[in-house]
DNA sequence: CTGCATCCTCCTGGATACTG
DNA sequence: CAGTATCCAGGAGGATGCAG
């Protein structure tokens, strides 16, 4: 995460409409280790630091101060300071923050619907590493044509 | 990505019911840098290594394979070798990774859809980063409380 | 309580060279 | 063409200590 620029506006390719490579760019935003775990958690009410903290549970603070300064940075976020003694801050969702939410949690229903498939295709995997091979014959037949490429 | 085991089954605290892990390890999954480019252009069509690596363009062919072994391994993609020569190998989407199509896309479509307001937050934020700041009168006015914490 | 600064480690990922 | 292997730089992220 680290409060760096975000790469939208790297040297790409350009080759598909930019569609791609942006959805790829708010991927690398909630993407990384806590943003998403952050987001679910802000949930409607403000929410404090150490509060936010417990509830994840094992992000280091230097993290969650990221992590909440870039969904901050990014507008999903607003950040409000009460100058009491103990100081006292809280975080929310902005509206943009909270339309994240929505597509975030169908991915997240997708995770939690295909989460058994995954780890049978793991263990699987993981006693056979090798890829489907085919004969030539049978590519062929299969294929109807596995001649000329290059 | 690296071809490693991801953590799903890490040592977690168990706070939530385990929902926002599991949305967490798919995002640790797809959320890296090149598996939704890859997903994308894989679209429905089996696609060769090299054809990809064009395609996406600015990955590395290390990167590629990495990736690809990873969405093997997950059961989203499926690897099929054809021993001619030159060698041939055929990626192509499963079911299941068809299935996350969807929801990456919703994805995106917010992605593109508030591109701009992230666009404009970051400017922003980068202007003046600092949160917004309440006095106690202002907040106790507000929030009704502002006393006693710890 | 909230958070910044520092140090340090490990992983990610690019470049390059070599194999089948 | 389709990889594997190696080296290497940079960043992510944890631990700790200090400040307001």
């Amino acid at each position: 995460m680290e409060p760096e620029h975000i790469d939208v506006t790297e040297p790409m390719p350009l080759h598909c409409p930019g569609a791609c490579k942006t959805v790829s760019g708010v991927l690398a935003r909630i993407g990384d280790k806590w943003s998403v775990l952050v987001i679910m958690q802000l949930g409607d009410e403000p929410r404090r630091f150490n509060d936010l903290k417990r509830t994840i549970g094992g992000i280091s603070q230097r993290m969650l101060t990221l992590t909440l300064r870039g969904l901050e940075r990014d507008g999903l976020v607003t950040r409000t300071i009460y100058p009491t003694i103990p100081p006292r801050v809280d975080y929310r969702l902005t509206d943009l923050g909270r339309s994240l939410r929505q597509p975030v949690q169908a991915l997240g229903q997708w995770a939690m619907g295909n989460l058994k498939a995954i780890e049978r295709a793991r263990s699987t995997y993981d006693a056979a590493p090798a890829g489907q091979i085919f004969g030539v014959a049978e590519a062929s037949g299969r294929r109807d044509d596995t001649h000329a490429i290059g």
